[in-house]
DNA sequence: CAGCCCTCTTGACCCACATCATTTCCGAAG
DNA sequence: CTTCGGAAATGATGTGGGTCAAGAGGGCTG
């Protein structure tokens, strides 16, 4: 990330300034309810790369969205083993799945120098009472979580190894054109390979034979953590994805 | 399920008279509010085993809660591969994965005779807004789907085929035991093992073989789908998972 | 620039589980 | 009771990807 635009962020105040609202999920409220529910919303905090941002166990007080940089959740079992559980984008509401039972269930860490953004949850539930436009939308957004986790348990029961690679990365593809609102043709992985290794259920050794393979094969350009993709449908068609959103039963 | 209590659950009109309401998590509101509620409530309806609730692609109007009988949520990919993305007990709320993109992700069948509670979307929203503690319950219930689909990851992510069955029966009788209170020894399966295989991206000769091994090594009594546990500590310590919920960091 | 460390890549081998093929079990229907 | 059909169990065989073991880059620091 430049630093320019790292510093812009750093400097917002308001929620009703964020670069990201209209992709921030928990910020389209009422202007005004916009602009009371800042007063509550902690000062946004920045991380450098790999700091902690929640822990496992830890008391829920605030669920968080991040404004810059990806994040990761990872549990370690009580063997000491590691799972990410996911990947977390600008805009998207983090530690949902925490309020159950009051305790966080996954530590978060940024991936990248990254800008979080506070919500405490009294604040939430709060706005939420006040603003039944709000509350709608916080629903959304839980929904939203659960039908990512439901992909990623779809990924997962997806047999391949290629195949898991491939519907990954047509993934964050998807997310990136929706950004940008153009056809993108390269990626830049805010994790490492162990990470996504770790998320895909697979080791680092397989991930990266499966892009070396993807390589030869003429469909990625690999470098590093920078790809290029040089054969957009032959990787759609080995994702098994429907491509896009499209053919679905009504 | 005996004929009985079947019939003793058709009869209910009631939220307020509802046997699952202390673990109803919807339910949870003020006894006014209940009565209010239980007039936008549709009639409950039961099915019958293998019966569809609803079906992928379908638009959402409402949200459900299993009154009585199991059922199972599936998506169907596009090369026709089915895939069990969870089983639903009675009590636990359905659908909410698809109020994002206000279309039914997967489709939702009883494994058993059910009966079955429509909660209008709208019922819904206007309870919630009206009602703060609703809206709480509602927002905790999101957040417990949500973690129930993080452990179904975590299950997934652990690589042994024994340690994924022996979590799932570990899951599966401290859900009977947090029902009936008291320590139980027999499993009963409402699924087949089909869908079991489906669920922890197993095949069925797998699951069957792993039974066969548990069996033999004294830990569980199989007789088709009725289980029964032998030897609590081993099956367990096999599932790899901290026991209950005890050992967390704080 | 060298030296170091850390991440990534590549290769050789092997095992857990998928796959294919029967056989057994059990409940429903006649 | 026998017959039938689908579900489950068991056995034999194959393979995808895990495991172990070296390299190969590439970005730091001194």
């Amino acid at each position: 990330m430049e630093p320019r635009l790292f510093q812009t962020l750093l400097e917002q105040r308001a929620c009703s300034d964020c670069v990201l609202k209209p992709m921030c999920k928990p910020a389209i409220v009422r202007p005004d309810e916009l602009e009371r529910m800042s007063d509550h919303v902690l000062p946004r905090r920045s991380l450098s790369a790999g700091e902690r941002l929640y822990e496992q166990g830890q008391k829920v007080r605030s669920l968080f969205v991040s404004q810059a940089g990806v994040f990761k959740t990872e549990t370690s079992a009580a063997d000491g083993r590691l799972q990410v559980l996911g990947f977390h984008f600008p805009g998207e509401l983090m530690g949902l799945e925490a309020i159950a039972g009051m305790r966080f269930r996954a530590d978060a860490f940024a991936l990248e120098p990254a800008v979080i953004c506070e919500i405490p949850l009294s604040a939430l539930e709060t706005a939420a009472s006040r603003q039944p436009e709000f509350q709608h939308h916080l629903l959304q957004a839980a929904g939203s979580c659960l039908a990512d986790q439901q992909e990623h348990v779809e990924l997962l029961a997806m047999r391949q190894a290629d195949e898991r690679v491939a519907l990954f990365l047509v993934g964050l593809l998807q997310r990136a054109e929706q950004i940008s609102g153009k056809e993108e043709a390269s990626i830049h992985l805010a994790m490492g390979r162990t990470d996504l290794a770790s998320y895909l259920c697979l080791t680092i050794e397989t991930v990266s034979r499966t892009f070396s393979s993807l390589r030869d094969a003429g469909i990625l350009g690999v470098q590093g953590r920078h790809l290029t993709v040089l054969d957009r449908q032959r990787l759609i068609a080995m994702s098994g994805s429907e491509g896009a959103k499209s053919t679905r039963r009504a």
